[in-house]
RNA sequence: GCCGGCUUAGCUCAGCUGGUAGAGCAUCUGAUUUGUAAUCAGAGGGUCACGGGUUCGAGUCCUGUAGCCGGCACCA
């Protein structure tokens, strides 16, 4: 006999070889039918796979985390299945559970086409229905690798000479006359997953994550626990895509790409240049008051400057080249560039530049912290692959700083800028920020003790700032541990914007140093830091975050004055809008011979925050009809009373708290 | 950079098996002067991404290039 516990902590005797399918069906035969797998001590176990021993066991079903996972993972493999029937000259490599999802790796020669989508998933629901139970056998490993190679599937063969250590066992899972390396756990039979499965895109992805090794495709696919989960997660992406920067960026005129005249630099339009315009004030009305000084910094730098401090080898491919040269010959003359002509690069960064001012001039202890920050326009020629709407660009302007600090001064800057970032963030409407601490790679300058300081100072700062963190052991950059902050886009994607990292090297390398009380030279610590991380970026995640609907501080224009008819509004239109530009708020009017439908609808659809309408009766008793975006209420005020509450309400966060309201 | 897909009017898209381009919105013009999410009518607008090829004939077929989209790799 064994005991089993159960989550309420009451306990049962079972028969020595009993599986928790048996302990579901001896609780009630409804939890049986709904049960899917098992916790077992705290670990995943089949549902039908004998208990050893005494143990507490928990049951699964779809309700559970654990539930939805073992049906994304048993619908990957029911795709390997589907897709090996129909395609037998594909092989099967890995295949595991994605957020909201799974995808499955294939190598074939013959590329899939997501018109085969159709037939892949009727033949799931043909695996589904045929309801095959899927069993658990341990095989030797050696056995395994010859098995597998000697139906051809070499890569199954290569992951399990690769992961399994020799002599260990594996298990391998069988569903009809498929099977699969995997440690499971599975549902007892593949009738017992859902129909809510959806294929949804083919990708090219790499064998094991190396651009070296061959590509496979990737199938991506959605499972649900049911057909109504399905549906609401497709509505959802729908709902998501609409929120697209780039989408938003074209129906609102903020700016456009142009591919052939510039990949991966913004044309920015009057509308989203506003915006832009407002951040910076924004970001240098808090860096003015936070002990940063602003510099501006040139764009193109002798290439010796970037030998020095060590870009021209590693970094080159990234950089713009610009030969220092004036080109002869009239137009449509080749230009030939002369074998001795120097060159230049314009900046991917501007830490260098930041420490040639820094060194102008000598410096003293009494001078540091250093608080240099300039919105610095880089250029990086990134992969093609890898531009991504106003997101990853080429040319993008960076709201960096560099903090030039006595080593015991780390951690208190680390700590104020942690809590400036986290202000910042909130004031832009951002709550959940995620934070990253890099720590030390096996490869790195300084020795143990400074990076102990240094990773510790971080870790400091976060918990200062009342953040949470996650660790990534091992990412840090070779010359110190950095702290990435990071939001995410409408579709989920997360991008990295703030940034922190502590820096021995660059000061080293060019050469920085300032004198100490004892009047020796010191080398300072550098603090790479920037908090919106790019403007580009930063504002296509906001564009994201509002879906377009900016709030008030930050709308591009804040008021449309709509005269119901020209008539008998328009002049009082253009003397309302007067006053309110006079206060700072960012106006227009429409007079148009338009209906006001029309013009609410429009001006509604370009998210503008205020619409006042102003008809007969306004004009005559010099009165506004207020009407918000998302409420289809109006306040009828005076003109005094808007020009005091609008001001109000569209002050910049900062303002709004210096004024104390 | 790699794999796959896409590229037709300013925008969103239609164009069957090859027979010399079409809609809605937007724009412009005219009428209408309007009370909170689309007033009516008319007009203009395209080297079908670019280059080569097959064909009597190519938006449609083949091929090269570029850009974009989805991933992968990259983001020191």
């Amino acid at each position: 006999m064994i005991q089993v516990t159960l989550p309420d902590g009451s306990k049962r005797e079972y028969q020595d070889g009993a599986s928790p399918l048996d302990v579901a069906e001896s609780i009630s035969k409804s939890l049986a039918k709904k049960a899917l797998a098992a916790k077992v001590d705290g670990q995943m176990w089949d549902l039908v796979r004998p208990l050893e021993g005494d143990a507490s066991v928990a049951i699964i079903t779809e309700r559970d985390a654990e539930g939805l996972e073992l049906i994304r993972h048993d619908a990957a493999h029911v795709l390997a299945q589907a897709v090996q029937e129909l395609y037998p000259d594909a092989q099967v490599t890995i295949g595991p559970v994605i957020d909201d999802g799974f995808y499955y790796d294939f190598a074939r020669k013959e590329p899939f086409s997501t018109d085969d989508f159709d037939r892949i998933e009727a033949k799931m629901r043909e695996i589904v229905d045929a309801d095959y139970p899927i069993q658990r056998e341990v095989w030797d490993k050696d056995a395994a690798i010859a098995e597998f190679k000697r139906i051809g599937e070499d890569y199954k063969a290569q992951i399990i000479d690769d992961i399994i250590p020799p002599g260990e066992a594996i298990t391998v899972y069988k569903q009809g006359n498929w099977f699969d390396l995997c440690r499971g756990p599975h549902l007892p039979s593949t009738g017992k997953l859902p129909k809510a499965f959806k294929l949804m895109k083919l990708a090219g992805a790499y064998w094991r994550g190396d651009h070296r090794n061959e590509m496979l495709q990737r199938m991506y696919g959605t499972a649900w626990a049911s057909e109504k989960d399905l549906k609401e997660h497709l509505t959802r992406l729908e709902e998501a895509e609409k929120r697209d920067h780039r989408k938003l960026g074209a129906q609102l005129d903020l700016f456009h790409l142009d591919g052939m005249a510039a990949a991966g630099s913004v044309f920015w339009h009057p509308n989203g240049f506003q915006v832009w315009r407002q951040i910076e004030a924004y970001m240098r009305r808090r860096l003015d008051t936070s002990g940063y000084e602003e510099i501006k910094t040139p764009q193109l730098m002798d290439s010796v400057q970037w030998e020095k401090s060590g870009h021209w080898g590693k970094y080159r491919e990234n950089m713009f080249i610009v030969p220092d040269f004036i080109p002869e010959g009239d137009e449509g003359v080749e230009i030939s560039v002369p074998e001795n002509a120097k060159l230049m690069a314009l900046k991917p960064m501007n830490c260098p530049a930041h420490v040639e001012v820094f060194k102008s001039g000598q410096k003293s202890y009494r001078d540091l912290p250093l608080r240099l920050a300039e919105f610095g326009c880089c250029h990086r020629n990134e992969p093609h692959g890898a531009i991504h709407g106003i997101m990853r660009v080429r040319q993008f302007t960076q709201d960096d700083a560099h903090i030039f600090c006595r080593e015991d001064q780390i951690v208190e800057e680390s700590i104020q800028f942690c809590r400036l970032l986290e202000s910042v963030y909130r004031d832009f409407g951002f709550e959940k920020i995620a934070v990253k601490l890099s720590t030390r790679p096996d490869v790195r300058a300084g020795d143990d003790a400074t990076w102990d300081r240094a990773e510790n100072g971080l870790k400091a700062a976060v918990d200062a700032a009342g953040l949470p963190c996650e660790l990534l052991p091992g990412e840090g950059a070779f010359y110190g541990p950095k702290l990435e902050f990071q939001l995410t886009d409408a579709i989920g994607r997360v991008w990295q914007c703030g940034t922190l990292q502590l820096d021995y090297v660059l000061p080293e390398r060019l050469g920085a140093e300032y004198i100490a009380s004892d009047g020796s030279k010191q080398r300072p610590v550098m603090l790479h830091r920037a908090i919106l991380g790019s403007m580009e970026r930063f504002i296509g995640i906001l564009i994201e975050e509002f879906a377009g609907a900016f709030p008030i501080w930050l709308a591009p224009v804040q008021v449309v004055v709509a005269a119901i008819s020209d008539d008998a509004a328009g002049a009082y239109a253009e003397e309302v809008a007067a006053e309110l530009r006079r206060t700072g708020l960012r106006v227009e009017v429409d007079r148009r011979n338009e209906t006001i439908n029309y013009k609410v609808r429009e001006h509604s659809l370009q998210k503008v925050p205020v619409i006042a309408v102003v008809g007969a009766r306004e004009a005559e008793e010099r009165k506004l009809a207020l009407r918000r975006l998302g409420s289809n209420g109006q306040q009828v005020i005076t003109l005094d009373e808007a020009l005091v509450s609008l001001t109000v309400e569209a002050l910049p966060p900062d303002l709004k708290r210096a004024r104390g309201s």
